[in-house]
DNA sequence: AAAAACCATTGACTTTTGTCAATGAAACGG
DNA sequence: CCGTTTCATTGACAAAAGTCAATGGTTTTT
């Protein structure tokens, strides 16, 4: 159990038996259904989930359409970090696109983990860092890169969820309607 | 001298004096001309910048026109984060939009610290925390508002900034072209 | 003080993306 | 296994953004 979740976290911060077990005490697992919430905006957002299997979103809504953040799946880490930072309201929903099992890290779990243990605090900075450097970069491609080509280099960066997701879900991650993808694809497919 | 950078490090860490005293020893200063290179794309960023006075920003160019990642003025950090920590070449350029005084990190005073003062971790992990959410939320209304509400909201967030830096240049943030934004603000001026 | 560079605005036109509606295929649930 | 839902595609048209070029006002530089 929680076997994916420390071979994550030992490939950036080496742990001891004992620091391992110190850290498991910490974590709740949970399952979710497909389509199942782990989230919903307005709630307060009580853990950081660590995807063990299965596939989740976080998405927001705005004006009726729906608007995916991010995506998560096996190895990675989802959440409303400012809700779950601040205890305010969540801006996010955050569910199920498949059956998932998580490792979740409640509030209180957090911030005694923070004291209790350096190398969490390690793993957090270094966790944190890397999805930063993969927003600024994500960011740069939105605002840089015709469709096209943010289509192409997202399908090449992460082809296993560009097979299990929808195609317009990653339409919605990337700022466009279905409509244009398909289009897009169409005319990839053209010119080839 | 660094007093804004202790200012804000202190807001979120407190330290006592000699702490203070002791992570000074690490920083260094340095003063920008006006369009004068922080980092060129293509060097190793060797430090990260916390801006005491003046104003940066970061970029990148892409057929041959500019895409502002971020800006940064006074109490802000800036830094090609990815290149600084993995030692790789950078894909942003980061130049002075006006004289500037910099507090700079450099790579080994960073891992020092991380090694000889735990709160300078704290502070780290509190900061790219902070970068993070902003930049999920930059990302969620790029993908999610049309120019107008952005640009509003830009403008609201960060009145300073807005009026520091010239048109163009927050078109460039928002991504989009300079005469678009000018057409949106003359809509939004007949509008009232 | 004059020349040069930079900047915001505007117009005419093109390209890209969105909207609405319809169709057929595939996946899903009972 | 059948009916329902979900999904991707396509067409016709509308709206938004980009391109190119020109203008005039600032600011900067010499």
């Amino acid at each position: 159990m929680y076997d994916l979740f420390f071979q994550k976290l030992q490939e950036k911060v080496p742990l001891t038996d004992q620091e391992r077990e110190q850290i498991k005490s910490y974590l709740t697992p949970k399952k979710l259904r497909k389509r199942q919430y782990l989230l919903q905006e307005g709630e307060v957002c009580k853990a950081i989930a660590f995807v063990e299997k299965g596939a989740l979103r976080e998405y927001s809504v705005e004006n009726g359409s729906e608007h995916i953040l991010q995506f998560a799946i096996e190895g990675w880490t989802i959440s409303d970090l400012f809700s779950f930072l601040t205890g305010e309201q969540a801006t996010y929903n955050i569910d199920a696109l498949e059956d998932a099992e998580l490792v979740l890290i409640t509030r209180s779990a957090h911030e005694e983990l923070l004291k209790a243990q350096p190398k969490y605090e390690t793993y957090m900075r270094l966790l944190i860092t890397g999805a930063y450097i993969a927003l600024q970069r994500r960011l740069t491609s939105n605002i840089s890169l015709p469709v096209e080509e943010r289509y192409t280099s997202f399908t090449e960066m992460y082809p296993d969820i560009a097979q299990r997701v929808p195609q317009h879900m990653i339409a919605s991650f990337m700022g466009v309607k279905p409509e244009t993808l398909s289009r897009i694809r169409k005319k990839m497919a053209d010119q080839k």
